[in-house]
DNA sequence: CTAGAAGCTAGAGCGCTGTCTAGGTCAAGC
DNA sequence: GCTTGACCTAGACAGCGCTCTAGCTTCTAG
């Protein structure tokens, strides 16, 4: 808690590229500018550990530098706005269900593929999957 | 069925743009290069349409194009390669569940920020959501 | 006949999110 | 002293997926 990790630690820990640690900071996504050593180099808290894993989640559900910036900024100006905070936590969540939502429908497409390939080279008709060369679709709903 | 359509119509149904339509188009990643008429404008089939519907799928589930174009690649070659286009389409299948199972994380953990949230705001208490100034992370979990 | 809408090609440009390079500092170990 | 490795900054470059522009043709309506 007390040791505070170098960049190269950071990097490690989160997954993060020494190269995106340095490029975070830069986009100010990091709720206070990184402790230095006397000659310059980064000391990270296990805080701000914390903090990036967080930003990692934001950024793996779709939420752009930009918006973690802004939540950033938020939390960076200290209590008052936790009803700006809590909107835009929200909305990404939205967000987030919707992309799920979305992928659920996409994998049913997919899987239905899927199931028809299995079938058809299952029993060997693979190639009834073709109506004519000059059909660009294949027909994977039965009732084309 | 037969009429043909115009670029301008496609795009209106798909919801791609007549850019995207003409660079999907010069990327391969339809499975015959579209018609055209005698003055070389482009006419697009229904089965066009759909094709470009289960593009967009694809797309729209994280596949890149380059996969997209593997996999029309396969299909213009005809009966033969069922096998690997069904490896491609469980290979994206799989990725797309684990997309959905980390996406579901993600927001495990927004939503547990948004309930915090909600109940210090609820109790009027928002302003213990912060420990010290110089504390960079949020203690949204209790015991930190 | 003319204007406007829609289409065409080739290719430049853009937004986003990093990644990498150049050129340098600093500390430890041989 | 010298090498090695981790770190520093500023800024160029990259990959992806479009999007837009320039400059042109062609069709349709008035």
């Amino acid at each position: 808690m007390s040791t505070g990790l170098s960049i190269g630690q950071v990097a490690e820990r989160t997954g993060l590229s020494v190269h995106a640690l340095r490029f975070y900071e830069r986009e100010g996504l990091l709720a206070d500018p990184v402790r230095r050593e006397s000659n310059g180099r980064r000391v990270y808290t296990e805080d701000d550990v914390e903090w990036l894993d967080m930003c990692i989640k934001f950024r793996s559900s779709g939420m752009p530098l930009d918006t973690i910036r802004k939540y950033t900024d938020l939390v960076r100006q200290g209590p008052g706005n936790e009803q700006d905070r809590l909107a835009l936590l929200r909305s990404h969540q939205d967000h987030v269900n919707a992309q799920i939502q979305d992928l659920k429908e996409c994998l049913n497409v997919i899987t239905h593929k899927v199931d028809i390939y299995q079938q058809h080279l299952a029993a060997g008709t693979a190639d009834c999957l073709w109506v004519a060369p000059s059909s660009t679709a294949e027909n994977t709903s039965a009732a084309s």
